[in-house]
RNA sequence: GGCGCCGUACCCAAGUGGCUAAGGGAGCAGUCUGCAAAACUGCGAUGCGGCGGUUCGAACCCGCCCGGCGCCUCCA
């Protein structure tokens, strides 16, 4: 059984949903001023992996993921370029689909935008109105938080000591300076939509309550996010929620960690901020390549935990994921009908399976889940030199696939002998770091390696060792690497 | 000032009270190969930042110290 992280209990709690069968999660997605980093796509999988592996144990995922689509930095992009807020959130929506899908991570199931749920919006405010726990203040409209009694039970925090560490001017008109804004009087050139309370817009914690209940209900599963929504994102939507409702919100938080670039948060103010379209651009792999590194690389440490990136990061997925497709070029080939490691070897898959599976059961384990992929590699190398059947052979490479999707891994027929996967910047010059020293390679066409390799091919029938090494070592230089099959054929890859 | 996290081999990274401290990458040696690549076999932390303590027993619990980081303000 799956055990989840709960920020709200601080342990790994037994997930039990509220309906059997069916889970219910909502995610906070992008507000869509700008291009997604690799911090977004973190977080982006970890809860799509969560919905997969959900799924693999058998439940039904309803999976909300919002944009927030009116904000005070939307607005002031659009002001700064002089279009209006329509034009920048429908350019970085569609941004964010196209990156989303470079790195494997599938549409939500329902995926609410703040704009069009004014009306739920409105209503919410007004329930919180009528209770007593908001006021009116000219156009806007504020939460009480000491209104609501347990303020800060999920960041722990308490209200005191927040008030101590407040370094931000407070609103005079604010009854505790904690308070916040529900609903926004808007100025002039803003977006603006009819109220009770006169022209205005919601305030940002809002929306995510009024979308969670009106697509999963009142109370529902699981709500996710970064870690730095915990406070005070999440902590006010519980405050408004519960206060609106008498009921509880959502009852698993779940939050991941961040992505740090030399142990340190990535901020645009340090510069040290990389967009996932940047790396897609930048990778000397293919899309689907990269994808794939990308996933690996995110996947290989716990999701609470922090994350280096680096392009050495990138690079040794690439080495640990290539152990995979070389094996899965194994599996292709000719194998008899009757295998002698047949046996052992569905022992050892199942063996990993369970590994897999304990692995993400413990609040998604995926360091461990991957290092159960990679042992069931070891074994079935193992297995092959023994003498594996075809038949096996191909229920392995089932297995791979099967455990792999929830990951979002392992799914590609080839890879590194797919010469569509890995062409990219033909003849263009591409620096290379090769034993700490950054070198520069020319990346060979497919028609020249091809070439290349048919000259190397004669020489080795013609016993001309000397010159098929020579074009072995010119490839090499380029970062190709020549297979000599037993049948005399040859292959090669990046 | 308040709240919290991290420090495991050359690098990445699981493990959080009890069998020989997972797994990957890199490395070295061997088998195989015309040479390679891949694969296989073997080697690699007597120790888990340091020092104390609790315990029959600690990388895992407690205390102190050292080093690094996050949140408290928009932020995945």
């Amino acid at each position: 059984m799956l055990r989840v992280y709960n920020t709200l209990t601080g342990s790994k709690d037994p997930f039990e949903p509220l309906v059997p069968g069916k889970a219910r999660m909502y995610v906070c997605g992008v507000t869509v001023y700008d291009y997604c980093h690799i911090g977004h796509a973190r977080s982006a999988l970890v809860f799509d992996v969560l919905r997969h592996y959900l799924e693999y144990s058998g439940f039904v995922v309803e999976f909300a993921k919002n944009f927030t689509d009116v904000d005070d930095k939307i607005i002031k992009r659009a002001h700064e370029q002089g279009v209006s807020c329509e034009n920048i959130t429908a350019k970085y929506i569609n941004a964010y689909y196209e990156d989303m899908e470079k790195l494997g991570v599938r549409r939500a199931t329902l995926e609410p935008r703040a704009t069009e749920h004014i009306a739920d919006i409105v209503t919410l405010v007004d329930r919180l109105l009528a209770k007593g726990m908001a006021y009116r203040v000219d156009g806007d409209v504020y939460f009480q938080v000491d209104r609501y009694p347990v303020y800060g039970r999920l960041s722990k925090r308490k209200l005191d000591d927040l008030q101590a560490g407040a370094r931000v001017d407070v609103d005079q008109r604010k009854r505790h300076p904690m308070d916040f804004a529900l609903w926004k009087s808007s100025k002039p050139g803003e977006p603006s939509w009819v109220s009770p309370w006169g022209p205005g817009r919601p305030g940002w914690h809002i929306e995510c309550s009024a979308m969670a209940m009106r697509h999963l209900g009142e109370t529902f599963d699981i709500h996710g996010g970064g870690m730095d929504l915990i406070f005070p994102h999440h902590e006010n939507e519980i405050a408004q929620s519960c206060g609106a409702t008498g009921k509880e919100f959502a009852r698993y938080w779940v939050h991941n960690g961040f992505v740090q670039i030399n142990q340190e948060k990535m901020s645009k103010s340090l510069g040290n901020f990389f967009t996932i379209r940047e790396i897609f651009k930048e990778s000397e792999w293919s899309d689907v390549v990269t994808g794939e590194m990308l996933r690996y690389f995110l996947l290989s440490t716990h999701y609470r935990s922090p994350l280096d990136f680096s392009d050495q990061s990138l690079r040794e997925a690439k080495g640990a994921l290539n152990g995979f497709y070389d094996l899965f070029e194994r599996l292709n080939e000719p194998a008899p009908s009757q295998g002698v490691a047949d046996q052992q070897m569905r022992e050892a898959t199942t063996r990993m399976r369970q590994a897999f599976v304990e692995a993400m059961d413990d609040d998604l384990n995926t360091p461990t889940a991957v290092a159960a992929l990679q042992k069931l590699r070891g074994e079935t190398n193992k297995a092959i030199e023994a003498g594996l059947s075809g038949e096996m052979r191909r229920a392995v490479r089932r297995e791979f696939r099967t455990l792999g999707a929830v990951l979002g891994l392992l799914q590609p027929d080839s890879w590194q002998f797919n010469p569509k996967l890995n062409p990219k910047r033909v003849g263009e010059a591409v620096s290379v770091e090769i034993e700490e020293r950054i070198e520069t390679k020319v990346v060979l066409s497919d028609t020249d390696i091809e070439r290349d390799l048919a000259e190397r091919n004669e020489a080795r029938k013609m016993k001309d060792f000397t010159r098929a090494d020579d074009i072995r070592k010119y490839l090499a230089r380029h970062g190709i690497t020549i297979e000599d099959r037993p049948d005399g054929t040859s292959r090669w890859k990046r």
